[in-house]
DNA sequence: TAATTAATTGTCCAGTCAGTCAACTAATGT
DNA sequence: ACATTAGTTGACTGACTGGACAATTAATTA
């Protein structure tokens, strides 16, 4: 009975959480002011008010969207008529390709999970939980369970992550290797290591 | 001829960058304000910028410190009476060690690297590098150079370098693994796989 | 002691920031 | 037509911050 949320309502907040999140990745949560936000996303520092109701607020969006792409791509990723070794692969290239175009959402996700409120960044633990679950089943799966040696299962998955949630400090897509290419290649050390590895293994 | 820098000066200097790093760590670097690490090195702001010349400046000598630390150490580890084998599990140990006690220089030098100066920046860059090339010129011992293929061997290097430099973000050395173990099981996920690798290799 | 410089403190300031507010315009339903 | 709420803006503010500074005390040497 009243004037309804425009249509555009969902895209308008998902183009100041983009370019938010850039910001954030760039200069780092603190030092980006909400008038760069604006500037940035082409509105006034007030409009971003009517979308968020803090600079922590935004954040909290930020990472909250990011790690439930995630979350439902490693879910995606589960396929019972696929070979655990196959899941694996497969999980590995999606997540990398993903790392590959939001960037800046990964980076402000590992440095600024701090600046959230505690009951927020416990959210956003959950379903990071939740990934981690998704690999330490594959991974169990490929690799033997530890059985009697949880902490082993768990520090093996946690090792393995480490080589794909490291990759922005280093890796350039721009460069002479693919994210496919990078894919192949933790899967191939991960599970057969660099001195039995194939190394370079160009068969597709 | 007049009053010479106090035999104290290096400590005290020390221990404020012990403090404001933990507090760097802890915040970020732009929440922590200069109050806060005065009050946490018991001091007062205004003398702290007898020993700094900005806060700024206590960021970057608490990088330069710890990855001077990291190098030397790297370097250390360089012993042509050892295989390559032992001396690669030997800085991988050493380096975790490290980790563990340094947790907060490792933390602000991973988020806030992009804080400095470009300069400054780029310096400690350079150690990294150096860093770099030591892990490399081992792994390739230890697995064998791509030799045509430079990227692999770079890729590999800083495949290794994720599993430890990650380790912050989920290793609890008050849990059931010791930083010792996490080291062997790093190289031997590494060098072998964990296909074929020991699993939970126990012989001293 | 006189000169010099390190060590330390409390106070002050110019600038910045997150967030508020009043006001206006634009849709929509009744 | 009219009430209601969404969309949008510029002006404003109170709190805070990094850094400057003047002043004081302590240590050292000549």
């Amino acid at each position: 009975m009243a004037r309804p949320l425009s249509p555009d309502y969902d895209k308008r907040k998902e183009n100041i959480l983009q370019h938010s999140a850039e910001l954030f990745a760039e200069v780092g949560y603190h030092k980006a002011s909400i008038d760069q936000l604006a500037e940035a996303s082409n509105i006034t520092k007030s409009l971003i008010y009517h979308y968020f109701k803090s600079k922590q607020d935004i954040l909290y969006q930020c990472m909250l969207n990011h790690v439930e792409l995630l979350r439902s791509t490693a879910r995606g990723c589960i396929d019972p008529n696929q070979s655990s070794e196959d899941q694996l692969q497969n999980i590995l290239l999606q997540f990398l390709q993903i790392y590959e175009t939001a960037g800046a959402r990964h980076r402000i996700l590992v440095n600024d999970l701090q600046q959230l409120l505690p009951e927020q960044k416990t959210e956003i633990i959950v379903i990071q939980n939740n990934i981690t679950q998704i690999f330490k089943t594959l991974i169990n799966k490929v690799a033997g369970s530890g059985d009697q040696d949880k902490n082993l299962d768990t520090a093996r998955t946690f090792l393995l992550l480490s080589m794909i949630n490291w990759t922005h400090t280093w890796f350039n897509a721009d460069g002479t290797m693919t994210s496919q290419e990078l894919g192949k290649l933790v899967y191939d050390i991960f599970v057969n290591g660099v001195a039995r590895g194939s190394g370079t293994s160009h068969e597709p």
